[in-house]
DNA sequence: GTATTACCTAGTAATTCTGTAGGTAAGAAT
DNA sequence: ATTCTTACCTACAGAATTACTAGGTAATAC
């Protein structure tokens, strides 16, 4: 699995508002029961979110969470990034990870390597817009 | 991550195989050595590859594992999806799971479709025999 | 029959995923 | 100033998965 929940949530989160369009903030709670996604959990996504300078977030009464740029400008693989920590097919590529002592020798590398740009690739030429354009 | 140990592991074996070539049987025991794999883990992969008609398998003195083709004929795509049992990326697009509740509207779906034909089109289109093109 | 090999069932330690629980801080309304 | 509403923070916990381990059984060669 490459995109858990996390930031399958993300990812409805960011449409969901982009959806509603304005300038309006919108309290956590509003979205959790919309989406359907507990509010707690949903907490932890957002606080990602926002400190990844995604959204922004105001407290107190007509406080919550709104977008700060228009949705054309998230890729989706920004926001899967930030919320899952990189994207790595194996872990042998991904960065942090113990290097495979046989890197060197691997004859998969190259394969993990290109898997991996494409992935990159593919989530990095898709934004919420586009995916507001699937709705029915 | 969407492969695991199992399957890189299970891809090394495959390509020592190949490398070795040779009609001889090979008993676990040596290849877990030489690759360096846990034994014991190594027999449940192999178990699974003789299983899934992969690889010939004889008990016995001489005995030990072969490939029952040529390195061409074995594309990545075909093994990693015996060993980890699919490639889906996200859950929602997985074979036997709980189909999700929000999937006729869900405006990500075309996408995780999408990305899924792509990572199946990638190890389908890579075999063995090109891994081995790749060794130093 | 004995040594060698694959095959089978079950368990287990570590890690990751998917949340919960309970409190603290910031800002608005009164 | 107090209260209400909201975001923010730390810590924990149950479930699932991953990566192995343990110990035996069956097949084959000698």
């Amino acid at each position: 699995m490459i995109v858990s929940t996390k930031g399958r949530y993300a990812l409805r989160v960011m449409v969901h508002f982009a959806q509603r369009g304005g300038e309006d903030y919108i309290p956590l709670k509003e979205i959790a029961e919309q989406e359907g996604i507990s509010q707690k959990y949903l907490e932890s996504i957002m606080t990602t979110l926002s400190k990844g300078g995604f959204v922004d977030a105001v407290h107190g009464k007509g406080g919550g969470y709104r977008l700060n740029r228009s949705p054309e400008d998230y890729t989706v693989g920004s926001i899967l990034k930030l919320t899952e920590g990189g994207l790595a097919a194996v872990s042998c590529t991904s960065q942090g990870a113990a290097a495979c002592s046989r890197s060197e020798c691997c004859q998969a590398k190259p394969m993990w390597d290109k898997l991996d740009k494409m992935i990159d690739d593919f989530f990095e030429g898709i934004t919420i817009a586009d995916l507001l354009k699937e709705a029915k």
